[in-house]
Parts: C-alpha cells; sequence; structure tokens
DNA sequence: GTCTATAACTCGATAGAC
DNA sequence: GTCTATCGAGTTATAGAC
C-alpha cells in the first residue's frame, strides 16, 4: 500500500519527462522555489539541464506543475473528510488516521504548503480554487449540533478544527526539533509517529467529553 | 509592552550597522536566505549594498547573525519555561499564555525556524548548542507524577508535550490556510488569536482530566 | 563611513551538433 | 530526444573616490 503523493499520471512509466518530474518534486520540496537549482534537478534525473527546458520550458513552470500536483493531491483528501456527512465522532477519528498516515508517507508536504502559502497566498489560492477550497461548513454544524445535545463539552467548532489538524501535522513539521529537543534516535521517533494516531485520538475525545 | 524578537543588542540605538541588521531580519523572515536580495535589504534599510559588505562581510555572514538572533531570543523562551520546577499545571498554562503571546507578536518567526531546521538541521544545531537545548526531563517527570498520582489522565509525556507546543504554534504556520478554509477577515482572524490562549489551556485541561 | 561603478560569478535559458 | 557549449540577466562582492 502505497499512499504517498507521487505524480498526476497514472502508472510508473519511466520516461525522461517523469524522471525530470519527480526528480523535480524531491529537490523543490526540500529548498523550495528559490533554493533549487536546475542543476542540481538535472543532476538527481541522471540528465543535463538542456532537457528540463525541453519538457518544462522554464523552472517556473517546472515549479507550476510540481506544486500543482502536490496540492491536487493533499487537498481533495481534507475536503473529503471534512465535509462528509458520517457521524462527528467517526468523522474526527477518520481524519486523524488518514490524515497522519498520509503525513507519514509524505513528511515533506507540510512544509511545502505552508511555505508556499506563506510566500505566494495569491498563487496558491489559484491553484486551490480549481480543484474546489474544502468547506468545512458541515463539520462546523456537527459540532455546534453535538453541543446543543449534550454530547461534547462546547468549545468554538473552528478552534476544534485547528487543534485536531495541529496535533496532526506540527509534528512533521517540527521534527528535527524533537529530534534535538527529545534526544530521539531514528527507531524511537519511528514509534513515536506510529503512536500518533491513537495518542491524538485519546486526546481529543478526552478532551471533548462532557462533565 | 513589546514581546517582539528584533536583536541581540540592547537599547536602541539607531546606528548604520542596526538598521542593516533590522532590514536584514525582516526581509531573510519574510523570503528566506535564497528568495532574499541584497539590494532589498539596502533599500529598506535606505542604504546602498556596499555597505551591507562593509559591516557583514557577506550575504552569508549576514544571514548567520540573522538567524542566530532569532533563535538566541525564542529557544531560552522554551527553555526557561519547560526546565522551571513550578507545579505542572501552572506551568502548562504559563507555557500556553507566553507562548501564544509571544508568537502573536512575532507571527513569522516560526516557520523562519522551522523552514531552517529542515534545511539545515546541523547548522540549526551548531546554533543551538551555545545557548543550550532545552532540556525537557523535569516537564517529562512532573507528567509521570502526575499520572502516578491519579491527578491526571494517562498520556506519555513526549506526547503531552507535543500536543501543547503544536496547538499553540501551527495555527501561525496555518495562518493562510485558516483564511482560506474558514474564510476570516483581518478582524476575525485577530478575534480568533486572541481567544487561542484560553481555548487551548480548556482543551489540555480537559483532555488531562482524569475520570 | 558612505557612495558609485564595475568586476566576478551564478544560474536560467538557448543554439546547434548529433 | 539528448547532448555540449555558451549567452545573458541578475546578484554578490569589491575597488576606489569622496
Amino acid at each position: 500500500m502505497d499512499e504517498s503523493i507521487k505524480t498526476d499520471r497514472l502508472g510508473a512509466e519511466d520516461s525522461t519527462e517523469q524522471r525530470i518530474f519527480e526528480a523535480a518534486r524531491d529537490i523543490f520540496i526540500q529548498k523550495g522555489m528559490e533554493g533549487a537549482k536546475m542543476q542540481e534537478i538535472a543532476d538527481r534525473a541522471g540528465l543535463n539541464k538542456a532537457l528540463l527546458h525541453y519538457y518544462y520550458r522554464s523552472k517556473e513552470k517546472l515549479f507550476e506543475m510540481v506544486a500543482r500536483s502536490i496540492i491536487n493531491r493533499a487537498i481533495p483528501v481534507i475536503r473529503k473528510t471534512i465535509e462528509s456527512d458520517e457521524p462527528l465522532h467517526q468523522k474526527i477519528a477518520g481524519f486523524i488516521d488518514f490524515y497522519i498516515n498520509l503525513i507519514n508517507h509524505n513528511p515533506f508536504v507540510p512544509l511545502f504548503i505552508v511555505s508556499e502559502m506563506n510566500k505566494h497566498p495569491d498563487s496558491f489560492y489559484e491553484k486551490i480554487m480549481p480543484i474546489g477550497v474544502p468547506k468545512p461548513q458541515i463539520f462546523l454544524k456537527q459540532v455546534e449540533e453535538a453541543i446543543e445535545r449534550g454530547e461534547i463539552k462546547p468549545i468554538k467548532p473552528e478552534h476544534l478544527l485547528i487543534n485536531v489538524v495541529s496535533m496532526c501535522v506540527f509534528p512533521f513539521l517540527g521534527k528535527p526539533m524533537l529530534r534535538i529537543v527529545l534526544s530521539m534516535d531514528s527507531a524511537e521517533l519511528k514509534q513515536f509517529y506510529d503512536e500518533r494516531t491513537e495518542v491524538v485520538k485519546q486526546f481529543v475525545f478526552a478532551a471533548l467529553r462532557p462533565d
């Protein structure tokens, strides 16, 4: 089972175009638009610079393709979970399960998206628009109704949503910090991330449990 | 009351060196090492490029100074809170209060640190070393003791720490996302961030409350 | 210390052979 | 389609006048 956010194209054709795209994705994710160099991408793909331009015309266009592909893959996941109308508890649990698992397989994607959003919020918005901005209304309403029925402790729905997302995403952004501060080795880190799903679920549901 | 993370130097001397440093800090935080241009820093400082080299020799050295200064200011805050031996509940509450307030005044610092850490973990570690890596042992032990005494629900102390930090930091990293997904305007965002301190405290303590 | 002018260099992009 | 060689724009860095 491979949850990696790879590319838009289906199948695993090992075309030159594909190899360039994958090399570019890795480098852009790691170093950002300005930090990435065409030479480095070419080296990683095992080709020369000229070919990058042959297939993608310019660095900017190549970056566009990569960014779009990553966003196209990540956003629908959020949308689907947030917009579905399954029961609240189930939805939250499913969201945590799926989201942590997804990031676990694509640990650098959140930083890429967060950086992109902060540096170029407008171009990001344009990329998101066509595939549809996640609409949290259903979720927010579900929370309010659950509160009215006394099923969960009162909390502003927006804060609940952010709390859940924070605990899913941030540990991956702060991975190097964890390493240093908690002085964990690779094995301990892996275990830590494997435990996360259950821990976050328990934490959230404990926080929501009414008196 | 000014909680901004400004510079290493005390006082507010308006020397050329100082103006360059502050301009550089603003630009580097906003655009990163590669995205920032010496010309832009010079413009912001109201000087010419040559002076940047006169005072700081190279772009790399200037960046080093800025990065070091930001880290030197942010880390001791974490250390002090984590390493103190005040009672657990008080410590957690104080941590949330202080941390959210601090980031609220320096909203771009977390992204800078997270990006830096991920791009150059080694150079980051070297910068942190001399001022002392925060040692969470006291905190971790306090949590374990509180669990044994039945004062709080069982949870791995490391996860609790990360949960708290996540909910404090991530909402600022994801600000543009909040804007889009929750479609908040500036006023609503401000209110949202003002509410955060109380919401996070309540959420954490509710999650920790034993059955 | 501060400025202008320019050297030196990096890197994206193109030309042209194969 | 793929390569080597090179151009040219944009940047960092320095020389030298004031």
